[in-house]
Order: structure tokens, then C-alpha cells, then sequence
DNA sequence: CTGAAAGCGCTTACAG
DNA sequence: CTGAAAGCGCTTACAG
């Protein structure tokens, strides 16, 4: 698997590997007759010449690679988001590497390592619970970072995100409305900021208004099971109830409980879910969702962190994207 | 953003770079006193020092990097062979490039020369129409490469795939066994080897059967538009009918069809399903699908890799594994 | 218009 | 037990 390299073309060609390297990048300030130009690209394509990407990005200091760390690539929001991350990324000429924290803080310091060492020029990452300290390393060592969906509470890093309250209080307002008996509430045990932002949003909004509230909040390990147990547990179907499932996860496991036990929506309760999935299509009655922008926001996430690799980038400017409420039929 | 590197801590330490890479690589062969061990360690942690290993790569001509090539990351499918793809390659001490084809061969052909620029050590690839000729380059680089879910008619190349014609004889007997006027075979317009199987073994015992059948082949574009208008002008209620979906796009949109149109599962028609998808089970019934053993393929595709990197592997082995049908309440 | 040379950060065979 | 040196495949300031 010994490849072809400049060195091998410039003594074919009978000239200076600098020269090739001229004409392979086709530098302009560096006048080349006609005549080698041509030379060294034939050779080039008869030995079937690919550069070594490596070679140049020791020598440049630049690798056009990107790392990108989600919760888990498995999960249909955040394959989304590294799709157009994807599409986006190699507009700009980089190439992604993929890593899974799984809520891991181990795991995500892992990859941030990993990821530094592979000299990735940046890193797009949905930081996890007690992360902080491999962030702080990070940023010790002056690597551009993007948070994407999460956010940091103590560090200023620049990033994208929704309005997770905002959303919050306009589905709880929007639910109250409505007149319900009970609205539930199904999120995560957790510290993760944008997560409690979508709940204070929500308990903000329910206080007001006086209308009984459960919070069911869920491990996040075994979702689906844990969600099941809550909701036989709390779900009254005498009372007339909302649910606002605050995930793409927690949404899946609720619809799912409902369906197994002929659960009728809206007619036994109402529902509200988090992101969009095909699934929720293929529920009996079409779920009203919140959708988050992901294309944008992929996008932009590149786009904040090809600025701040090139160094024009004013620090920690964080881009909140409005979701929107999506209403079907399951309230 | 200037890193430590071994030259520094040589510089601190009062040693050469040869006995910090000596040192910091813990090889045994070249006895290094405790005293120099434990200064080199010491200053290493003092200023930081991360290893670079695209210098490391460029020396070794290991990459420790390996590409993954599929369809489309957003996929379900891909998302959770990759995901399972991550945990093996880590295991092993490989990081991942992902990228998606959208089945373009000029996609495709990209995604490869990128990579291989990039030196990744092999590449896992989903092989799109027409990619021959992107991937014999690649071989005749001597590029390990194994196949993923497809794989080549002309060309033989380690992989893993499922036993893509026994399964469809297999659910086309069950149906034809459960005494159908009509069956429809829902798959695609392609010329994906892998696909023609999952038809061909459908075919066989289709026609073995002497019932009324219909193929509805849709194009790899707007797959949700084509099957709702294919099923409209295809689907005769009057007959009692089963739909075998091939794919899990195919089935996805399939029982959207059939539940935008107030049509009852197994009532009105009854289906089967391809792949897994957390949609399946939100479905107002339960829908029977044919599983694949995706993380043991995902593994195994890993380990086929990595023994071809380092040699000890026969040429063009193929690994198939079994689908199996998981029977539910849509039949 | 073209080339010799240094250097990016590593590893390792060799010498002492 | 330790170091000097070569080399992996590139780029580029400098000289001519």
C-alpha cells in the first residue's frame, strides 16, 4: 500500500519536489513555464498521485478535520444534526470525526482527548453533566469549540441552542388554556442546563395559572422502562390530563405506553412531544410536536467554528434559534 | 493554540527526544532509569503534553483512522450500524470518519479519494450504483476496505450482509401460507445487488404460488410521495392483501399511507415490515418486520477491517448473517 | 523560472 | 542507560 508522493514525481519529472508541490497547489506567485506545469501533472496522474493529507496538515498545522461529540449517534436528533453537520462541514473542506459521549462524562473527556490528539482544527460537542473540566482543558489550550443544543452554565463558549423556556412557557400556556384538569410534565432527572431551562419555562407558566401539575422525571438509563412505570403510576385517565413529553426519547416511550394500553389520544389524554421523529407520524392520531430548526442549526454551529478556527470570531457569541410549535391533532 | 511537543519536555527534562518517545511509548526493550522515567513523566504532565498523531501517523503510516461510507447518517439504519461500528473501532483504537453517499456514485467516489487523502488506515463502505469503478481504484491501492449491508456483483471484497434472498422466501411463503388474494412487493427501482436478492427470493416463491402479485418499485427520491401515489393506485381493499415493505423508509412510508387513509392494520391489509424502528411499535398495531443482527454485523465488520490492516486476513471473506422475522399483529 | 534546505513532531535502528 | 541522526511527505522563504 506504499503510495506515490511528490518526491516520487519530481524525479520522474526530472525536477524539484518544490516545484511539484507549486503546481500541485497551483500557487500563482510562483511563475512555472507552461512546459513542467504539464509535465508534473501528467506524472502525477500516471502514478495515480494522491496527496498525504497528514504530511500536509503537520507541515500546516491545519488537519481540515472536525471532531463532532453527540449523546449517542444512534438517536434520531442528533444523526440529523451530524447530517447537515456533515453537508455543511465539507462545503468548508473539512472532513467529520463522530464520537458518543452516552451522558458519559469519562467517555465524553475520551473523546475530547481522542479528538485532540487525531489535531482536529476544532470540535462541535453536546457537552454532558460534570464535563466541565474537559472543557475548561480545552479552552486551557485555545481549542475552537461550538456547543450544539447544550450549553455550558459557567463557561461563555460560543454555540447554538433553542429557546428552551420560551418554548416551554408557550406549550404550558397553551395547554392551559385549553382547560385541562392535570398537565404532566415527562423530563429528565438532570443538571443539564437547556433541559432544566425547557422545565423552569414550563413550571413558570403552570404556577401561574393554579392548574394541578405532576413532574415526572426520568434516569436517564432505560427510558423506556422507567417512563412506562411513572406514567401507570401517575397517569389518572378520570381527570381530563395533558402530557408534555420534553424529548424525542421520552416522547417515543410515552406514545408507546399509550398505545399498549389502548390508551386513546386525545380522547383519554392529550399530548405535546419534542422534536420530530417519523414515529409520531405513524401514531393513531398525528402528535403536535416542537420542532427544532436542526439544518440551521447544524449549519451554523459549522459556521461558528470555521470562524473561530480562522480566527474572526468575537468570543462566546451563542445563537439561539426559535423552535416552533407544531400543531396536529393530539391535544 | 502551540502545543507541547516531545522537544520541550527533552529541552526541560535534560534529555533527548529519543528518550522521551522511548519513555512516553513505555517500551520495554530499552532499559531507561527510574530517575529519567519519572523526570520525563513529571515535566510531561507540568506543561501538558498531549501526543501529536498525525506526526506519529506520518511516521508510522498507521493512521489509527478508519472511514465509514453510508447512505445517509440520518438514516436509522446507518445511524445504528455506525453507532455500534464506533463502540468496536474504539475498542480496537480506531476513531471514525463518517460521511454519506445519498447514493451518488460522484459522492461516493469524493467520500473515498477524501478519505484515503486523509490516510484513514481502511474504510467500511455501503457501496452505491455504479461505484465500481471509485472502489477499484481503492483496491488496486490495496486499500483494506470491507462492505456493509451491500456488496459488489463483479468485485469480491471482505463484508457482511444478511441472507437478503432466503428471508423474502421466507415471508413470501408465510403470506402466501396464510392464504392472501394478493401481495404486494414494495422495494426499489435499483440495481443494489443486495436489494434484487431481497425481490429475487420474493419472486421465487411468488410465483411457486400462483397468487396474484404486484411490485410497486419506487425510485431512491421523494420515496414518500411515490409510495403513497403507487399504493393509492395499486391497493384494491376489495381483495384481501398483504404488503411486504423492503426497507424501513419503504415501511415508514407505507403505514403513514395507510394511516393518513383511515386503512386498518390487519383489517383492511396486512403488512410486514423491513428493519427495526422505534415507529413500528407506535403504529396503532404492532408491525411484524424482518430484524437484522445489525451491532453483531456492525462488529464483525470492524474486526474484518482491522484484520485485513494488519494482514492476516484470507481475501474476500463474507460474513452472512441471518434476518429474522419478528412476528407481531399486522398480519 | 526553478531548486536546496529547513522544519512540522514524531519513531527507531544504531552507536556508544 | 542514553543520544545523534535519518526520515515519514509535505510547504515555503530564500537564493539564484
Amino acid at each position: 500500500m506504499k503510495r506515490a508522493s511528490i518526491k516520487d514525481i519530481a524525479r520522474i519529472a526530472e525536477v524539484s519536489v518544490a516545484t511539484v508541490s507549486y503546481v500541485l497547489n497551483k500557487k500563482e506567485g510562483s511563475r512555472i513555464s507552461e512546459a513542467t506545469k504539464k509535465k508534473i501533472l501528467e506524472v502525477a496522474k500516471d502514478i495515480n498521485y494522491t496527496p498525504n493529507k497528514i504530511a500536509k496538515s503537520l507541515k500546516m498545522s491545519k488537519s481540515k478535520l472536525i471532531g463532532l461529540i453527540v449523546a449517542d449517534i444512534s438517536n434520531d436528533f442528533y444523526s440529523n444534526i451530524a447530517r447537515s453537520i456533515e453537508d455543511e462541514a465539507m462545503k468548508l473542506g473539512y472532513t467529520l470525526l463522530i464520537g458518543s459521549s452516552d451522558e458519559n462524562p469519562e467517555k465524553f473527556r475520551k473523546l475530547t482527548e481522542l479528538f485532540s490528539e487525531q489535531q482536529v482544527d476544532g470540535m462541535i460537542i453536546a457537552p454532558v453533566v460534570d464535563s466541565d473540566e474537559a472543557i475548561k482543558r480545552l479552552i486551557s489550550e485555545e481549542y475552537p469549540i461550538v456547543t450544539i443544543d447544550r450549553y455550558l452554565k459557567n463557561v461563555s463558549l460560543p454555540g447554538v441552542m433553542i429557546n428552551n423556556s420560551e418554548i416551554s412557557e408557550f406549550i404550558c400556556d397553551h395547554l392551559v388554556k385549553k382547560g385541562f384538569d392535570e398537565i404532566i410534565y415527562v423530563g429528565y432527572d438532570t443538571q443539564l442546563p437547556h433541559l432544566l431551562d425547557r422545565q423552569d419555562g414550563f413550571d413558570k407558566k403552570i404556577a401561574a395559572s393554579g392548574v394541578s401539575v405532576k413532574r415526572l422525571l426520568i434516569g436517564i438509563h432505560n427510558i423506556t422502562e422507567q417512563v412506562h412505570t411513572q406514567l401507570k403510576e401517575n397517569l389518572n385517565l378520570k381527570k381530563k390530563t395533558a402530557i408534555y413529553f420534553s424529548s424525542n426519547k421520552l416522547g417515543i416511550a410515552g406514545l408507546r405506553y399509550l398505545n399498549d394500553n389502548n390508551i386513546k389520544v386525545p380522547k383519554d389524554v392529550s399530548v405535546i412531544a419534542f422534536d420530530e421523529t417519523e414515529a409520531y407520524h405513524l401514531f393513531p392520531t398525528e402528535v403536535s410536536f416542537v420542532q427544532q430548526p436542526l439544518i440551521d442549526m447544524a449549519k451554523e454551529s459549522v459556521k461558528l467554528l470555521d470562524s473561530q478556527i480562522n480566527n474572526y470570531l468575537p468570543d462566546g457569541k451563542r445563537v439561539t434559534f426559535h423552535a416552533k410549535f407544531m400543531e396536529r391533532n393530539s391535544v
